[in-house]
DNA sequence: TTTT
DNA sequence: TTTT
């Protein structure tokens, strides 16, 4: 069925990359999309869209991209629930990126990150991209997928459809 | 930015029709969206994701979707940030549709649901839509914006951009 | 860069499905999308899109649609430009579809077509498709590639990036 | 029905801005997108589309791209079908855009363009945008609509949808 | 919690 | 919690 989402927009923090066990790349990351429209008090919105990035590319998106870099994401929707701390069940929507494009010119330096510059280079998924069941240590305290900095991630490679 | 989503999937339940205390009409439903692959168990699995629809589209879509429905969504991307009871911060990331096209055939009955049926009409937001901070009760017990089924809710309209 | 185009639309007629030298299926077909307003005379006009799809998933379309089909397309727009006959050269934009999904239900007729019915399932993309230079035969009359049925597409398949 | 584009590239010349004989603005500009994989003899190859924006927005083009600029567009894919001097007829396909990204910092000059610099800002249509059956004047010797540069284009405003 |  |  049809589904896809297209972006552009600057990254709220530096992109985090992890491996699975088996060595497969994933890199999460964030991005700020300003609204056409200005709310009630004049001030102009943002959305604030979580992204996941497989393999090679997500090795790219980590070196090359960083907190306010801006980029664009052509990908899909993807739903994720699970169970919080107070066992509350918990959706999360985040977008699957088959390909993202840099769009800072070389040896620009968008924001406060730590990384190198972009280059408007482009990566492109080999494969019709990838899933992110991230099946995240339910012991973790921290029900944010996208906040458990730090350690590895418990995927098992049997949960990645390629 | 650009901010751009386009869905076709089914209504996992009837659309959920109400008034802001202007009268202005807004929906939200659901639609599942099968994903092109089969999981590491050979399942194919789905994405379930909320949309939202302002004005006269809304009131069509409560007309003429309901459970089982299959329809096409063409919108943005849109976050929406809360405290929920446990003094949690939650994100929820939904589809501000600014068209909704009906693609079941005039007639027919796609699942479970109740309302009459579809037929292929089309509905096209008259303003590059709008925005839905719904800023629903905060005495409310349930903090899942899309299940707060019965209540009116009380955006003032002074929230809505347009 | 970014190149995404989602349509829905009813196929104009039967798919056109060819091989290349070397065995490679490509259909190529045309969809009627309905504009969402109304012009001066308070017609309602539609669009006229050129498509083409690759190997397995050409010979599904070629199966399944068939004029008057109702059919969802999620591809990049290409254009390929070549001389015609009086020597002036004519740019041709087409899209090439990266996934078609049948939004005919099982068992319908859509139009007057010729073939089978279709029936809610989708086609995916194995390789993030295809390109489609079609070189057709300079010698041939017609310089409109989307009107020479009937005779094999002289595109060697040293053409196709894949 | 649905009908979205969404491309990210590089205007291959100036914009050119017009005005109809209502004074109604509207710019015409060509895009090149890279395609994201590189031909037989390893050369990557790029996709030139046609664009078309109406009213402020046209002159928002107008005044901060030039050739080489970066940009991004969201619209519709538009088909227009007209006979040339030979009587053949030639339907060309271009972009109707809604909203054009302009995606150069500001003060960078991206190419060998004549006008200032972009900015990363936004123009938003107000209207669900416009159409564009740009019957040019059918004695123009080119019957490339992309081409007649320098003549006022002789649109009724009749013709627009708005 | 989920649609065919 | 957020980007320019």
């Amino acid at each position: 069925m049809i589904n896809r989402v297209v972006l552009v927009g600057r990254l709220t923090a530096d992109p985090d990359l992890r491996y699975t066990p088996n060595g497969v790349a994933v890199a999460n990351f964030r991005i700020a999309v300003n609204r056409p429209f200005t709310n009630q008090q004049g001030e102009r919105e943002a959305d604030f869209l979580n992204c996941v990035i497989w393999r090679k590319q997500a090795e790219n998106v980590a070196n090359y991209l960083k907190k306010g870099s801006l980029a664009g994401v052509d990908g899909r929707m993807q739903s994720r629930s699970y169970e919080n701390q107070e066992g509350r069940r918990v959706t999360v929507v985040e977008v699957q990126a088959e390909s993202v494009q840099f769009l800072e010119p070389r040896g620009a330096s968008g924001g406060g990150g730590s990384s190198q510059g972009g280059g408007y280079s482009q990566q492109q998924s080999s494969q019709s991209s990838g899933s992110g069941q991230q099946n995240r240590d339910s012991s973790n305290l921290n029900d944010d997928p996208f906040s458990d900095n730090g350690q590895p991630i418990d995927i098992s490679d049997d949960d990645l459809p390629f």
